[in-house]
DNA sequence: GTCTATATTGTGATAGAC
DNA sequence: GTCTATCACAATATAGAC
């Protein structure tokens, strides 16, 4: 009684991760999603009482889905410029492949902050412990002592931005969609040897945070 | 006959920038717009046709004026490192002061590809001029010949990506207003001096793009 | 140019049969 | 659990008086 080529609420939940992702909050509607689940409107409200908790749902899955991809490298026991290949190459492996998650994470906290911050917060995730990881190693394999909140954001900006902005970048620059995979995969080394050599500086010259 | 404490039209583009930078098309309602531009809705109709046009309008204003200020610093005659930190400073007082604005460009072409790509290309404005600009400087001021795009990229991720990801950032590390404030501020520094130590890389080492 | 009133459609949500 | 039918209201848009 369970499984119809799959259980209701996991098609449901499929086609609204679809949607979510691709439209936001406000651009989706609860027909598209019941259209592509292959059901009835009214089933929408009856497994997920409303488009809040639909989305919310949504959210939540999605936050620990990618947080649980990055925490595996992140916390794993690779030396730290490995982990920060490994981290350009999440790139086609999970962001370019679900290009839509990280706006639709961003956005979603833009439009409902105290909301979502509390779904957050309910899961066992802890980012700050990635943090602390990369802190110690810092320090074990670099000899570098520093806060290494900045460090992390750069690393999260050069990987997600080109992403996020693809389409905007694309218009700036002319850029056709062959040139723009061609520019992305260029990335997954560049932004090694970019973020090597800024580490570097730091080592001889250990001034700033 | 133009003027009312500033002519309708203007308060009403004044009005539909604040409400289309914060909640993007999908989110905006034509009531708040008119609300805020203290008209009656009936007149956005009189002056602008529809939602769309006003959405088109603003987001042709929005793009020029930013690529005028951006232009402003890259296309003057400062060493290449003062661009990077004028770039920095472009953050509270342009892009965080907007702050919604980037986001507002890189979800509006996400959602209109074409019809915007269109806007853009009829502005005067060519950003292809900013990478002529910096790969001469990089050649002349710091004998590196490189594709400049990943470069140019690159500080506009840094720059950019911590301004749009910011609730998101904030929950996830659980940080304050007041501490992510300071973080941003912290950011001034920490741009330049990560570029320029990333820089000096590719001087000894002039293998990679 | 500006307003009031209204048409029209879209969309979240519910009632109730099966 | 799933469907049909429908409600209620929100939102874009227009007509027409002034």
């Amino acid at each position: 009684m369970e499984n119809n080529a799959q259980n209701t609420e996991d098609r449901i939940l499929e086609a609204a991760r679809t949607v979510f992702h691709r439209k936001g909050f406000n651009g989706a509607r609860m027909q598209e999603i019941a259209t592509l689940a292959n059901i009835n409107k009214a089933l929408l409200y009856y497994y997920f009482r409303n488009k809040e908790l639909l989305f919310e749902r949504v959210f939540n899955d999605t936050f620990s889905q990618l947080a649980a991809k990055i925490g595996d490298i992140l916390m794993s026991d690779m030396p730290l410029m490995s982990k920060v290949e490994g981290f350009g190459n999440l790139y086609p492996n999970f962001i370019s492949e679900h290009s839509y998650v990280m706006q639709f994470l961003i956005n979603a906290l833009q439009d409902r902050p105290e909301r979502l911050r509390d779904i957050i917060m309910k899961q066992n995730i802890n980012p700050c412990l990635f943090l602390e990881k990369i802190k110690k190693q810092l320090r074990d394999e670099m000899g570098i002592d520093m806060d290494p909140l900045h460090l992390y954001v750069n690393l999260l900006a050069l990987v997600i931005f080109p992403v996020v902005a693809r389409p905007l970048l694309q218009s700036i620059f002319s850029l056709s969609d062959e040139k723009m995979a061609m520019f992305l995969e260029e990335r997954k080394t560049i932004i090694p040897v970019f973020f090597n050599n800024a580490m570097k500086g730091y080592e001889k010259d250990k001034s700033l945070v």
